[in-house]
DNA sequence: TCAGAAATAGGACAAATATCCTAGATCAAA
DNA sequence: TTTGATCTAGGATATTTGTCCTATTTCTGA
């Protein structure tokens, strides 16, 4: 079956193509053109364009997903784990730079358009804001375990935001190390 | 002359309307509508729609440097008027719930629509960031004044973008406490 | 091999949009 | 009051975009 093939790559270059250019910003033509595939062919496999959204949303949910059991295998430390989140903003630095935070880009731009995707948007900071949460319920901060994490989320949205505004990798870096210290502070408290 | 006035009503207008619905997204016929004139005459003030965004970006920087100068004559203490700054997520928070943040939902999408007048929204960045390290440096932070200044962007940043995507006032509030506690420990260093 | 299903191509179309153009209205100064 | 500049309205246009439709090609199972 040829069909998933292409549904794959129409796939693949919306994802693309959504985080470079942004979602409004991108045609169904500049979809099809990069797949090297017809409209009709293209509306074979997708009613609209909020289908193809939705699609892109799935995809990076179940990516990211990965991308988490991935971390936990790499480590039982739940402190490793989450000094592998920080990291993010530095292993995917170039993209940063030039794109700004595929989630956080994608659902401030929903919001503005108050599209009905948002809350599936949402849903990816959703997944790991909740991965967070554990890790820091497994370090024993079972109390503020969802603040940390919110904590831990907004500081990868505030660097990749300026990354993508003053294009300074030395900025992300130094952030990085003072979020990894701030870490070290919560599990070995001075008081 | 009724130029002027009409001008600024577009000008209003399509500062509003960028900041909640996106540059891209808002059309002429939008502004337009919302101002209750017609397009011709719109184009009468304004050649092109890039230049209204120039216009706008313009007068946002205007704005900006009122709003510091405010500050600054709120208060003689560089600590209070950085927690002027850090409180904007508080002050502004229904917006932001809404729209995220002004600056940097629109600097995201100019970079993505790859549009020349990024560089003049990234100026709105580097007025608060200018801003901010002279405060530090009136505290002394001479050295490390512009990375703790690109920090406190950093948290605002963070805040305005989870503020976007999970509207919950609670969160803001913890994470601006949590950013004057720092502050307070930046004032008087425990060590 | 062959019929029916699946997949693809590309033209057609209506709506939206940025921009242009021209004619009419308004206003300031002589 | 008249004249010329300024301002405004709205139609015209070319382009883009999302979507639909039909004809053709490719694949699959009997």
């Amino acid at each position: 079956m040829k069909s998933a093939e292409t549904r794959e790559n129409i796939l693949d270059a919306a994802d693309r193509l959504f985080y470079r250019q942004g979602y409004e910003n991108t045609s169904f033509a500049d979809i099809a053109d990069e797949v090297r595939i017809s409209r009709g062919n293209f509306y074979y496999h997708f009613k609209s364009k909020d289908e193809i959204l939705d699609a892109v949303i799935e995809a990076r949910l179940s990516d990211t997903r990965d991308m988490l059991r991935q971390w936990e295998a790499d480590s039982d430390d739940p402190a490793d784990r989450i000094r592998s989140f920080i990291r993010i903003v530095i292993v995917n630095g170039a993209d940063i730079e030039r794109f700004g935070c595929p989630v956080g880009t994608l659902n401030a731009e929903l919001a503005k358009l108050d599209h009905g995707a948002k809350d599936n948007a949402v849903a990816l900071f959703g997944l790991f804001r909740s991965w967070l949460t554990e890790q820091f319920v497994a370090l024993g901060r079972t109390e503020d375990a969802d603040d940390l994490a919110m904590h831990v989320l907004a500081f990868s949205q505030g660097v990749a935001s300026l990354s993508n505004a003053f294009r300074d990798p030395a900025f992300v870096e130094r952030e990085v190390d003072r979020m990894c210290r701030w870490l070290d502070g919560i599990l070995a408290p001075t008081g």
